[in-house]
DNA sequence: CTGAAAGCGCTTACAG
DNA sequence: CTGAAAGCGCTTACAG
């Protein structure tokens, strides 16, 4: 681009100005720093290399790809890229990448079965060595296909099926907020569940009222709801309409429990007082919220960079399993004991 | 990926089993489903698409990109992709990027100018070509030394020298949200100006400022802070700890407000009521925030779009002219009165 | 230590 | 209407 077609640099145009022949140059360029010696000798290897440098040579990645039939491409497929949670997890994909000489091409699902066939073929045709799939359904129809086709992919956040996944440990997620909840004295809880098809939601919620059954204490209620604010705001609108409200809410997503917060408010509830609501992720805003918001935290960046390189590892052949990081609590101003002294 | 290397299928395959030569099959497959007759008889032309249909031929990018030098990538090079309003564009862009058989490529340059220039130089070495810079500095130093070496890029969303850009009209953007204020009573107010090497938050408080100058008013402290919540939190922090605090806040941007909403908080202060904040771009969380926050809506994800069209434009040796999106005051609740009733 | 050849998959004048 | 050739830039056995 910044050069003309004409006066780009290739291995041709430096072999020439070195009356070197192309194969040469491109052992010399190729072999790593310290065993040039197998390629050329030392006073060539250093004329080729310092050439190559003064020029900018960037090798053509269509002649290279062409010739050994790697791209250095991966392809990740996200809901989408404005939730911040995998626009985080993307970002450690990429920065994984970026270290190991590949590059990320990324495109949105929407969470639409018939968008994420159509974009992951786009990215085949794009002729990507492997997929990381940060969208998965807990129906993994399209994801079995796929493998049973050969694909190489492997998923991040959600899991599905047996496919291999880094996630976080989500059911030990769900536990620690209920742990946090029950510890506060709430007894009569409600979960914001999410999407049904997402393992995220599901195992949060499952390991949430597994906790409550456990102690023999009610069945937490479970409303389920878009993973975004506006989602949150309608399924606490719902919870709150009944008369025998809850005194606490999980949200399974800090921004569904943002709006649960806008719902408590335009029902006079003052949030951390009159009701406890808390959310998961522990995005960088929670924190910084007005209450800040009781949430759980997953180490979103480094999900994102181990699942680059498990597949790398698949992509090697190696063997793989998945992974499940551990979440931890991140106790805040928006959940408190469930009976004030005043009351 | 999903095939092995063996049985890719290419045009050779497909020519072999018709028995055919592959240049025919090339411009069949690669001329208008129209105009096909310029490339083979009806009959051939129809066997020949029906084949590669059935067989799910994809063409090579590395091959058809070697031999054409069209890789038809665009790189993207973005402060940072989990910044909301930077992703959002982006998703503009990728999408109209799709529609004219593109594929994006990005980067986050987190401001940085060395990162910018290293991982510019990686889109590079990838064949993008064209840029789409979202993280331009108002000092365009390496935007230049780009366009002087015959670079083809176009800006989004902040705009540098004269360089090619689509942003939105933040001078008037700033003017709406001073004209906001003004219309609600407040004559003493404070702007969070983001950071000073970026246009947004310059124009965006240049216009604010330049009205109550225009008015003969007082002229509005500013204060600059990173362009999110943390930032904003700590710039209005120094604000609200002047006894003779200001009686309205605008940021340039919903997160910094986010953050100086809490701020006020912390001094006991109701947004609303006892202060007013308001942010800028209208995210799709200001709507749903427990106090809903006034802010400037600009249209985000068309600035991407436009922004790729724009490039393709460039690409294709066309003229561009820079475009100025209206913003629109989208006025809520953490606005009010400067002096209620109460007072 | 270096060269020469072959070929990855594609497109595009050119010939007939 | 279709074929044949050339060549984009690269890598990799093979030869000497």
């Amino acid at each position: 681009m910044a050069e003309s077609k004409a006066r780009q640099v290739t291995l041709r145009s430096i072999a020439d100005q070195l009356g070197l022949h192309v194969s040469t140059v491109s052992r010399v360029l190729n072999g790593r720093a310290d065993d040039g010696a197998r390629a050329a000798s030392g006073d060539t290897a250093t004329r080729i290399r310092r050439l190559a440098q003064e020029l900018g040579y960037q090798p053509d990645p269509h002649g290279s790809g062409l010739r050994t039939g790697r791209s250095k491409l991966v392809g990740v497929l996200v809901p989408r890229l404005s939730d911040l949670v995998l626009a985080m997890i993307y970002e450690g994909i990429d920065e994984a990448a970026g270290e190991l000489g590949l590059t990320t091409i990324t495109a949105n699902s929407r969470d639409d079965d018939k968008t994420r066939r159509v974009r992951t073929k786009m990215l085949l045709a794009r002729r990507v060595e492997g997929l990381i799939f940060g969208d998965a359904s807990l129906d993994s129809g399209f994801l079995d296909e796929l493998a049973a086709d050969g694909g190489k992919f492997v998923l991040v956040n959600r899991r599905a099926g047996e496919h291999p996944s880094v996630t976080a440990d989500d059911l030990l997620g769900g536990r620690l907020a209920a742990e946090h909840l029950l510890g506060l004295g709430h007894t009569d809880v409600a979960v914001i569940a999410g999407e049904p098809y997402a393992s995220t939601g599901a195992d949060r919620t499952a390991g949430f009222v597994g906790l409550y059954r456990d102690r023999g204490l009610p069945a937490p209620r479970v409303v389920h709801s878009p993973f975004d604010t506006a989602g949150g705001r309608l399924a606490a609108e719902r919870l709150l309409a009944d008369p025998n409200r809850p005194t606490a809410i999980f949200a399974v997503n800090d921004f569904a429990a943002i709006g649960a917060m806008g719902a408590a408010r335009d029902h006079g509830l003052t949030v951390g007082t009159d009701i406890s609501i808390m959310g998961y992720n522990d995005t960088p805003l929670a924190a910084e919220l007005p209450v800040p918001l009781t949430s759980v935290s997953v180490p979103m960046r480094d999900m994102g960079r181990r699942a680059l390189q498990m597949l790398t590892r698949l992509l090697f052949g190696g063997e793989v399993r998945s992974e499940r990081l551990p979440p931890v609590l991140a106790a805040r101003a928006s959940t408190a004991r469930s009976r004030p002294a005043a009351l």
